[in-house]
DNA sequence: TCATATACTGTAAAAATATACAGTATAAAT
DNA sequence: ATTTATACTGTATATTTTTACAGTATATGA
């Protein structure tokens, strides 16, 4: 996609927020106020370029008849973008933006329950669940949870997905795969933080 | 909510339908012109009620300002519900209203590759790939596939999914579980319909 | 130094558009 | 039998909007 200059960046944003306002495209009127142009016509100039470098399509005659083809911000201002964090053995999951490797565009409500970001699986201690190294388990963040439920917990210098089974001062954390032995923690000696469970996965083949 | 009439239903639908399509509201002899009307008037009418009832907002002045406040048909029309379709033993996975099971509210592009449809896994010949009963496995419809990908065939009286080989005339359709034995088809006896492949695949807890 | 690209101003006219007004028709409700 | 709501047609006009044309200014590379 070819490059655009400064100002044909700032037309674009300034359509792609209007639009986002008003569930309209602004006229060249609307453009030249917002940027402070003083003439239409340095609207229509831009909007010429955005058209032919194939950013935007201008339906001729219609008024505000602008639709958006490639967006600058994507899904950015949409909020349709999750964001994706691998799991690091030592650290939580935080979704500061040095954590985010990338971003997948998708509902958070694709699942029965809704979620937060996506946790890239890391090792195979949950292949007998059929959750497989690099697979993104869709996490939910909250502390509310069951036996048996599938969550993150981070404990003193690890974090970790496993089953979640707790009696009394007994947290257990059971894996999927025979190679791998349970982590039993008694809550008096040692913390344990849920930072949130799966409510679905999904995998890229 | 008031409740709309039966033309007020239509005209909100023509809007989202054409802003979905193009981008931007339509003006009122749009709507006369897609629904019918020989008068601008009608369409003016029926966005005054709609706006009177609270469905959309109409900026006075502006041409095509039209913005919709509460959809009648939420995501339908956006596009952004995936059907999800049963692999039903004979049959083909077709698209058709009676075959669709629900429909899941996603991003078709959040796998590397974009799919049409979610295929439901019966059964376990896949387990060993790690996939389940009953997950969704993303399915872009196509017949371009090479060997080692999984793909949705159709049979003379079976849909499957399967790891496809294919050399010469010989088609090999390869689970992945030992108790279950490779399909092998003679192409020039049998015919194979290679309905899409598997370009992802989601997981419900 | 000359061409070229970017980035505008200012004006004007043609076309698109919203919107008011005056009617007609029909079915349901009172 | 009369009102009321729905559902339009048909026309006209003021306003909005696109879009063409004629310029100006500045920086950049050749």
């Amino acid at each position: 996609m070819k490059e655009l200059t400064k100002q044909q960046t700032k037309v674009l944003a300034c359509v792609e927020v209007y639009l986002n306002q008003t569930g309209f495209p602004p006229t060249r009127a609307e453009i030249c106020k917002e940027l402070g142009f003083k003439s239409p016509n340095a609207a229509e100039m831009h909007l010429r370029a955005l058209e032919k470098k194939g950013y935007i399509n201008i339906k001729s005659g219609s008024s505000r008849g602008i639709s958006i083809i490639k967006s600058q911000q994507e899904y950015e201002l949409s909020g349709l973008q999750i964001p994706v964090i691998g799991l690091v053995a030592a650290g939580s999951p935080t979704l500061a933006e040095e954590n985010i490797e990338k971003r997948i565009p998708c509902d958070p409500e694709m699942f029965a329950d809704n979620f937060d970001y996506f946790l890239k699986v890391k090792g195979l201690s949950m292949i007998d669940a059929g959750i497989h190294e690099d697979d993104l388990v869709a996490i939910k963040k909250t502390t509310d949870v069951k036996n048996g439920d599938l969550v993150v917990v981070r404990l003193e210098n690890e974090v970790t997905l496993k089953y979640f089974k707790k009696k009394d001062h007994l947290l257990e954390l059971i894996p999927a795969n025979k190679d791998f032995s349970t982590i039993e923690i008694d809550l008096r000696e040692q913390e344990a933080f849920i930072e949130g469970k799966s409510v679905g996965l999904i995998r890229t083949h």
